[in-house]
RNA sequence: GGCGAGUUGGCGGAGUGGUUACGCAGCGGAUUGCAAAUCCGUGUACACCGGUUCGAUUCCGGUACUCGCCUCCA
C-alpha cells in the first residue's frame, strides 16, 4: 500500500502516516467562524484538507474528518446587534442564530461549488458548551487553570511545553509582548478559557457565572468529543499555530490526552504578494469569484496549482490558464479507470498537488482518458465544457449556410468572400475550427447574432 | 526585537548531490489557398558569498531581499 508522507509542523519533517487505530484516520480541520461570506483563504484551507481527505478514502477503510463551526463570536452578535437596531424582528438569540445559520449555509454552498465534500462531522461550538464547561472544571481540577472575576484562565506556566509548536518561548512571548494585561490574570500570557457574555448579549450558565466560551477550548473539546483523546491529524492555515494551535495542544494535553500526532497548515493566500486582509483592500470571497462566472472548479484547480505549504499569489492570468486546461481535458477524459501511480505517489507526497496536475498533463497527452479522469477524480475536479453563448435552431441554420458558402467560395478559389466569411465569423464572435472531417463551430462569449447576419 | 517560511528559465510552478518536471507564452515544423484550431518539436533556470564533495541548484554556514506569525484571522 502507498505510504502517505505528511509535513508535520511539530516536527517540522515529514513523517510516514501511520494510523493510531489500523484502518482508520481521524482527521481535525479548524473551520470557519461563522460571520460573514466565506473568503478565499478559508477556500484554500478547505481544499488543501479537502484533498487530504479524498486521499485517505482512497486508501483506508475508514477515515474521521472533523471540521468544526465556530458560531460563537463577537462578530456574529455584532450583526445581529446592528439588525436589531435596524428594526429586524425577532429576539436577540434569534437574530444571532439566523446570522450563524445564514453563514453557515453559504460557506456549505461555497465550498459545495469548489467540489469539497462534506465532512464526517462538521460540529457547531454552541452544541457543545457542555463539555467545554466540564472540560474548564477538570483544567481546575488538575491546578491547569483557574477562576478570577467571572473568568476562567488557563495557566500558561503550568504546562511545560508551552511554545513548543510555534518555536518560542514564553518569556519571548512576553518580552515582544503585546499581550492583553488583565487584573485578574495571574501571569499576561494566561489565555481565556471562559469568560462572561458581554452585557445584554446571550450566554451560557456556568459555575462561573452566565457567560460563553473562549475561542481555543472549543476545538478542543469538539476534537475529544468527536475523535477521542488522541487523533491522528489536526489541520488549519498557518497564521493558527500561534496562539490557536499552541493553546489548544496546552488545554487537551494537561488533559491527559495524546490530541494530534501529525499537525499541518496551509500557507496563506496572497493577493498582490501580501496576505489578503480587508484593510489592505485586497479581501475577496468565494462568491465574488462564482458571481465574476468563474466555475468552481477553475477556483478549486487554480488553488491546487501552488503546493499547500508555499505562499500563492493569486491572479488573473492563473484563472485563464486553469479554465483552458480544464476545457482542453473535457474532450480527452472518458469514465473512470485506475487512478494513475503518478497521481497518487505526488499526492502521498504530503499532497504534491501540483506535481499530480503535471502528471494529469502527461495523461492527456498520452490520450489516456480513463486515467485522467481518475485523477482528476481523486483531486476532485470536473472538466469544463467551453463555455457559449445559446444559440436558436435558426441561427444555427445560419451559421452552417454560411460555413457551406464558405467552403463553395473555397473551392471556387474565390479567397476574398472566403476570407470575408471567416472575418465576419470572427467578429460575430463564432469560433470555426477546420478539421479533417470539415468545420466545427462553437459560439464564445462575444457572440453577436446581427452581424453573423450581416454576413448574409 | 523574537520565531518561522521562501528566493528556480519571459511568466507560473515541482523536484533533485551527477540524468527531461510540468503548464503558459515564445520559437521551429506538420497541416492550411493564407489563417485559426489542433498535433509534433524546442528552453545554456535554480538570489549572492563562502565551505564540504570527484561533482551542489540540491548538504552546511553567512549575506541580501520577500512574506507570515508574535493581536481577531485559513
Amino acid at each position: 500500500m502507498t505510504d502517505i508522507r505528511l509535513y508535520n509542523t511539530a516536527t517540522r519533517t515529514k513523517e510516514r502516516l501511520d494510523p493510531l487505530e489500523p484502518g482508520h484516520v481521524r482527521m481535525y480541520v479548524c473551520g470557519p467562524t461563522v460571520y460573514d461570506r466565506a473568503h478565499m483563504g478559508n477556500a484554500r484551507a478547505a481544499v488543501s484538507f479537502d484533498v487530504l481527505f479524498r486521499l485517505l478514502r482512497h486508501l483506508y477503510p475508514r477515515v474521521t474528518y472533523v471540521r468544526n463551526i465556530t458560531d460563537v463570536d463577537d462578530k456574529i452578535n455584532a450583526e445581529a446587534l446592528r439588525r436589531r437596531d435596524g428594526g429586524a424582528k425577532g429576539t436577540l438569540e434569534e437574530l444571532i442564530q439566523q446570522r450563524s445559520d445564514e453563514t453557515t449555509r453559504w460557506y456549505l454552498e461555497d465550498m459545495a461549488a469548489l467540489g469539497t465534500l462534506e465532512p464526517t462531522h462538521q460540529p457547531r461550538a454552541t452544541q457543545y458548551i457542555a463539555q467545554m464547561i466540564t472540560m474548564c472544571a477538570a483544567l481546575i481540577e488538575k491546578g491547569h487553570a483557574y477562576s478570577a472575576e467571572r473568568h476562567v484562565l488557563f495557566r500558561v506556566r503550568s504546562y511545560q511545553d508551552y511554545g513548543k509548536l510555534s518555536g518560542r518561548s514564553v518569556d519571548d512571548m512576553i518580552a515582544g509582548a503585546r499581550v492583553e494585561v488583565a487584573p485578574y490574570k495571574e501571569d499576561p500570557m494566561d489565555f481565556v478559557l471562559w469568560k462572561p457574555s458581554d452585557e445584554g448579549l446571550p450566554g451560557w450558565d456556568s459555575p462561573w457565572g452566565k457567560g460563553r466560551p473562549g475561542w481555543h477550548i472549543e476545538c478542543s473539546a469538539m476534537a475529544g468529543e468527536l475523535l477521542g483523546d488522541t487523533f491522528d491529524i489536526h489541520g488549519g492555515g498557518n497564521d493558527l499555530i500561534f496562539p490557536h494551535h499552541e493553546n489548544e495542544i496546552a488545554q487537551s494535553r494537561c488533559m491527559g490526552h495524546g490530541f494530534a500526532k501529525i499537525w499541518m497548515h496551509n500557507e496563506m493566500l496572497q493577493v498582490e504578494g501580501k496576505k489578503m486582509s480587508k484593510s489592505l483592500g485586497n479581501f475577496f470571497t468565494v462568491r465574488d469569484l462564482l458571481d465574476k462566472g468563474i466555475p468552481g472548479e477553475v477556483i478549486r484547480f487554480v488553488l491546487l496549482s501552488t503546493h499547500y505549504r508555499k505562499p500563492m499569489d493569486w491572479t488573473e492570468e492563473k484563472v485563464r490558464e486553469a479554465k483552458a486546461t480544464l476545457e482542453r481535458w473535457h474532450d480527452i477524459a472518458s469514465d473512470a479507470g485506475e487512478v494513475p501511480a503518478a497521481v497518487l505517489d505526488a499526492l502521498a507526497d504530503d499532497l504534491n498537488a501540483p506535481g499530480a496536475i503535471a502528471a494529469l498533463h502527461g495523461l492527456a497527452r498520452d490520450r489516456d482518458g480513463a486515467a485522467l479522469r481518475a485523477g482528476l477524480d481523486l483531486l476532485g475536479l470536473q472538466t469544463l465544457e467551453p463555455a457559449g453563448a445559446e444559440v436558436s435552431a435558426d441561427q444555427a441554420r445560419l451559421i452552417e449556410e454560411l460555413l457551406e458558402a464558405r467552403t463553395l467560395a473555397r473551392q471556387a478559389k474565390d479567397f476574398g468572400r472566403a476570407d470575408a466569411l471567416r472575418d465576419g465569423f470572427v467578429a460575430a464572435g463564432v469560433l470555426v475550427k477546420d478539421t479533417a472531417d470539415g468545420a466545427e463551430w462553437e459560439v464564445g462569449p462575444g457572440f453577436d447574432p446581427a452581424k453573423l447576419e450581416s454576413l448574409r
